[in-house]
DNA sequence: GGGAGTAATTGACCTAACTCAAAGTGTTTT
DNA sequence: AAAACACTTTGAGTTAGGTCAATTACTCCC
């Protein structure tokens, strides 16, 4: 395996440190407030779920929840950058999101049942995320029915967001995937060029993609090769992505 | 290719008959309302959605509707069968899902922005489907916030189960990625054995999972040869599906 | 029941991608 | 500054699975 370590090895359990800086940093209350989950509400009901949150240090790699754990809360990322992901029988660890500051995740578990955690998720560095009970946020739904709009657009958007990247994963050949994987980096699609940063170290986007780090190298050696992408380091530079379409055939 | 005919070539636009015949009977009538998103329903604003949707009849490879096309309304299975799926740019034809009598689809058009469906929709039997405007539906759940709550459930529930596809895809060999596929279709997963329906033909449960029709009849007659699972043309009866997840590592 | 059309299977061959191994690069620690 | 570590790249050999072609099995019509 590639992957170096998998967290199943480091860890025993999750270890959660809570801090007590209370999550009333100008920037972080912004954030909270621009995600669809919390936008519509007001600022009593706000402050109210903050009140029952807790705020979550986690260093580099430390795991914050394990798949098939009763899932009692879902979380919003200060900062840093997490990642969700599977491991199977044999113990290989197959990357399924990458989570950046402003996202929440888990948040599918308000309304599962029973809940429980779908994967693994883990700090890929040191990150804060606050921590909210599930049924705090479904009792202020309950007696604030017009909230639910907001949810609801917020919940159709992430399956559709689903369905895409299933999309991407029934494109049989690696190659192509990474070129999709990679288009759909770009802020505006294939519309036009730019530079894209990778949310997950280089073995991680293989690993997201179903391939092997050392294909995912060979791959992208390859397009640079050909002059369609330059690489520094985690960040790619796209100038023309109606080309890398057109190779992918 | 392999997947004879796309339905790009067979057709140049959707033709949707409406049939006159009220949605009324008492079976239909019993399914939708066990759906999710019509069982909170009260008998009154059930029968104005029925009233403002049509019952439409799709005959056997039919288009219902096209990727990219703007979406206004979304579907209940009456009866038959249908599946979704992409075409990417060389004309490859990439199942995507397979919908039975009694599901929900394009269900998240409801508060897509802007909305447009997301893949092709075809009958793969004859078949009747209700075609809701999305309108109407949001209106109803505008005047009624109550009824947010079943919606929220079954649109967290479906963003899992979409989740979960994309880790079966993951999986980089094909034979483990068949095996979950199959013990994904058992009605009480690996916990016991029983029999299966293949809810597409062979050769599209091969796309569904981004493996060539030879590779998928390959594999299935090797699991057949060890005695894995017994074949009858589409029903795979699995006596022993704790064997087939050891054999997958 | 025969013929057309479609789906599934099987064989032979080939290539994309995996595996293993080693070396290179950048980062953190002492 | 060196050592330790983590990640990435490159090379060589192997294999899973794709491709092409031919055969068989179904299903639907007439």
């Amino acid at each position: 395996m590639a992957l170096t370590q998998t967290a199943e090895t480091r860890y025993t359990k999750p270890v959660l440190v809570a801090i007590n800086k209370p999550f009333d940093d100008e920037d972080g209350l912004q954030a909270l407030r621009s995600h669809p989950l919390f936008s519509e509400l007001n600022g009593k009901d706000l402050q109210h779920l903050i009140h029952q949150s807790r705020r979550i240090r986690l260093g580099h790699h430390q795991l914050l929840y394990r798949q098939d754990m009763p899932a009692h809360h879902f979380f919003f990322v200060i900062s840093g950058r997490l990642r969700l992901y599977r491991l199977d029988s044999s113990g290989i660890d197959r990357t399924l999101d990458s989570i950046a500051p402003g996202d929440c995740f888990a948040e599918v578990m308000i309304y599962a049942d029973p809940p429980r955690y779908a994967c693994y998720a883990e700090a890929l560095k040191s990150s804060e995320v606050l921590m909210i009970p599930v049924k705090a946020y479904q009792d202020m739904l309950e007696s604030n029915p017009k909230y639910a709009q907001a949810a609801l657009r917020h919940y159709a958007k992430r399956a559709v967001s689903r369905f895409h990247d299933l999309e991407i994963m029934t494109v049989q050949n690696a190659r192509d995937r990474l070129i999709r994987y990679l288009i759909d980096l770009l802020p505006n699609g294939a519309e036009e060029g730019g530079e894209v940063e990778l949310p997950l170290p280089k073995c991680l986007v293989a690993s997201r993609l179903a391939m092997q780090p050392e294909t995912f190298s060979r791959i992208l050696a390859d397009l640079k090769a050909n002059g369609l992408v330059r690489v520094n380091r985690s960040r790619l530079f796209i100038s023309d992505p109606q080309r890398l379409i057109e190779i992918s055939q």
